[in-house]
DNA sequence: GAAATAAGTCAACATGGCTGACATAAGCGA
DNA sequence: TCGCTTATGTCAGCCATGTTGACTTATTTC
């Protein structure tokens, strides 16, 4: 512990007092209460889905690469680092164990036989939706409850609260084939 | 590295038919946009105080907690863990360095001296302001972006977005006096 | 044939969660 | 006053997931 006070001492003056004699004009609107709020809605939205996930032994990592497998099935192990942020031997860790257990499987590119491409097993697909469910019931229920054309609304904001350098990426990542690709992943053959 | 196939074999089912012939009745739409989105948004909307916090040796963890002792001046610890959901182990990591580097001071409640109220002092004031600036000029911008009426949109959606039984407890949260309760903190005294 | 690219691997380290076990001080009720 | 409860702190160790740096192996490309 480090030294402790007298109980409470009342010769206190004002922190506005303080603030304002510390350099700054009067005292700037320090809160949108949206910011708190964002904290408590993306902490609960990861819940549900990281609750499932300890049944399997899987964490919150698990679920963004096999998320992005299942949704991008057939993208490079590249395309995943660069969509994640994340450095390869990171990605590498979970990865593997996704493949070994069966959730994703891997087949040499056909052009490039460099490119190992990245394909859910039905296992993964069933998994990421079960992961999908409970977050897409959550969202649909918040946007209706936050009325008529919020999804709209929502959409824009979102998008415009990634990074400027980002946005295009993430567009593209957004718009591009939720469908699979190229295909072939022999199941379970582990 | 497991097995790996040949190149692309040509004779795959389609993952439809997989699907279909899963149990599962056609395809149930299995993702909203928003959904992705929202993991994006809020990576960036974590980056610019990381960033920050880096040159202080400080982590995402010291900015959760100075917030809420700045925005909740004199809250007890039971207060900051039960906002946090974390336990008193890891936080009383990060709020000792807080402590130690003169961000936060303690002080013996008045009525129950077993109450250590937890206070920031200018340094810890001027870095949680400096902190939330950044976020708040997303926010901002963001709001502006997303067209008129997207905070009261936006608001209710996040406060959809929490859990149920939590929402009382969040809602105080956010209400509760976003000036301190009991002031006093002697600065720098370490 | 040499350089560049895609992927993987080993080792070491940091952060921030967690559990379990205990210690200390202070309040409170019988 | 005694003993239970509460508020706080602390030690030790574990786990998940991120990082850097160095290096290997295929394969493509120039």
């Amino acid at each position: 512990m480090t030294d402790l006070n007298e109980p409470l001492t009342q010769d206190q003056k004002s922190p506005e007092a303080k603030l304002r004699g510390n350099g700054r004009p009067a005292r700037k609107r320090a809160s949108v209460p949206e910011a708190k709020l964002l904290d408590f809605a993306y902490r609960d939205f990861t819940r549900d889905p990281d609750a499932i996930l300890k049944d399997f032994g899987f964490g919150r990592a698990h679920h963004r690469v096999l998320h992005f497998v299942n949704r991008h099935s057939g993208l490079r192990v590249v395309d995943l680092l660069d969509i994640l942020t994340i450095t390869k031997q990171s990605l590498s860790r979970v990865l593997k164990q996704l493949i070994d257990q069966g959730y994703i499987v891997q087949q040499a590119g056909s052009s490039d036989r460099r490119e190992r491409l990245l394909f859910p097993t039905d296992r993964g697909r069933a998994l990421a939706e079960r992961l999908a469910a409970p977050q897409l019931v959550r969202l649909a229920s918040a946007l209706s409850a936050a009325g008529p054309g919020a999804e709209a609304t929502l959409r824009r904001f979102l998008e415009a609260m990634v990074n400027a350098e980002e946005r295009p990426k993430v567009s593209s990542i957004m718009a591009s084939s939720p469908v699979p690709l190229k295909e072939g992943a022999k199941e379970e053959e582990a």
